[in-house]
DNA sequence: TCTGCGACTAAACATAGATGAATTCCTGCC
DNA sequence: GGCAGGAATTCATCTATGTTTAGTCGCAGA
């Protein structure tokens, strides 16, 4: 924090990447020579990309946060993924002619724009690389599908927690957020579209979960005072964000208990 | 039908890869080879991979339904995704240590297991049909999010009409749905897991999809007498399953009317 | 200062869908 | 040919969530 290179391009995409990865010096440049181009910026509430478009490229999230969302004929809109600084937006490869959803800020956003072909060569010329990037599309895959579990299956406050939980756990993971909360930026109405519930019943449900002490949340800043508890609670369990693949890998992988 | 051949590992992927590249005798040649390993058989309601152990190998259906599902602690069951004859799963590079979710079989399956390094090996000698494979994970990818909708923004009838949609143009994609209908073998029990419905109301809501006349459902077997009514009903939009890309590509992709 | 807008809150009412239990219908199996 | 167990069906009841409406607050612009 503080320091100008810390919150570049590069080294965002080398922080999500480091959850993977041991970055050496050699591949540090590499990414650095790939993610050269202009940071670019855009408002609130605005896309970046369209459902119906040719996708331009691939994104990188820098700062703020994004989403992906679909929405119906009528009006019903449904976010289905949340992006966050060091996210790879669409590692598309240049195989699918037309965007099936739209992406769109959530607040205002410093990304990066990557050519296909750019992240391929980088893929190439860095085997560990293009297995971080990789694991980066894998693991998405695995976060969607949990978004699926959680409205097709959970409560509401389940649902809430879940997404509180997830957010936790993946901004930690980019260093952007404290031990116990992080700055919660979704107007209510989003997480409604998030979690797929009204924003009535999203604040009727943030009400009983500030009032069980499960939460603070104000000021656009949610706090978790017992993330056991909200775990427990909401039935989260963080395997799917795969989240230590790295421990696992380098063999001292025996550490883990009961399970 | 009928003869042997076409029902084959290799020709079921080749049916499916078929709808996104022309495959050439050489391609076609590599990917008969690449899968030669014996095809294996499992029961209906059989796991073929569960949450917790180490991915194996990519499985490929060679026929029979199988799916993705993930279990709460509490034993609410969700059914993430379906796999049809000539789906590929966990094309998983040997990255991710750990299933997330499990793979169970609907109904008796035979299925083929391959390397990853072997399919590695094929993409990277014929890199179209390393696109192909790239295709197939990126719909895979699509349909998820499409599902994410479904459970979270979609009534009753409309989940079940979707679903109906999607699979039979996935079936017809690899030549095993008629025009208007397929083989439908899953008990409303599993509809209500793959929906985030219970069973109960899974079957009301089919008695009325009946009597209304929009879908036909008796002795395992699907009919759907107006495909456009039903996709109207169900706000069904068939873009995310980007089965035309290949025309789309092939620069005749003026076609397109409206939009 | 006034106005308007969007976020949040709140309460009353409506309903889609869940729950639980009972009955019937198949289908495979002995 | 009878039986067992799962699947489908139906009913009655309940509840979580949606809908509607309205009020408050803070902020931005005129």
């Amino acid at each position: 924090m503080g320091q100008a290179s810390d919150t570049g391009a590069a080294s965002m995409l080398m922080r999500h990447l480091g959850n993977f990865m041991d970055v050496t010096e050699r591949e540090s440049e590499a990414i650095a020579a790939a993610l050269a181009g202009p940071v670019l910026a855009a408002g609130a509430r605005t896309d970046l990309m369209t459902e119906g478009e040719a996708p331009r490229a691939v994104l990188l999230i820098v700062s703020g946060w994004a989403c992906r969302y679909k929405m119906l004929e009528d009006g019903r809109r449904q976010i289905v993924a949340i992006l966050l600084p060091g996210d790879l937006c669409d590692l598309n490869n240049g195989v699918l002619a037309q965007m099936d959803h739209s992406i769109g800020t959530l607040t205002p956003v410093r990304y990066v724009e990557i050519s296909s072909e750019v992240l391929q060569r980088l893929a190439a010329d860095h085997p560990k690389i293009g297995q971080g990037l990789w694991w980066q599309l894998l693991v998405n895959v695995a976060i969607q599908r949990e978004w699926t579990v959680n409205v097709g299956r959970r409560s509401a406050v389940e649902r809430i927690g879940c997404l509180f939980c997830e957010l936790l756990l993946r901004l930690q993971a980019v260093g952007l957020a404290g031990e116990d909360g992080y700055p919660f930026p979704l107007t209510q109405t989003e997480l409604a579209e998030a979690t797929g519930l009204t924003s009535v019943h999203v604040n009727r449900t943030l009400q009983t979960m500030r009032n069980s002490g499960l939460i603070r949340l104000a000021d656009r800043t949610l706090s978790i005072p017992d993330l056991t508890a909200l775990q427990d609670i909401a039935l989260f369990s963080p395997d799917y964000l795969h989240l230590n693949e790295k421990e696992r890998r380098s063999g001292k992988g025996v550490t883990r208990l009961g399970t």
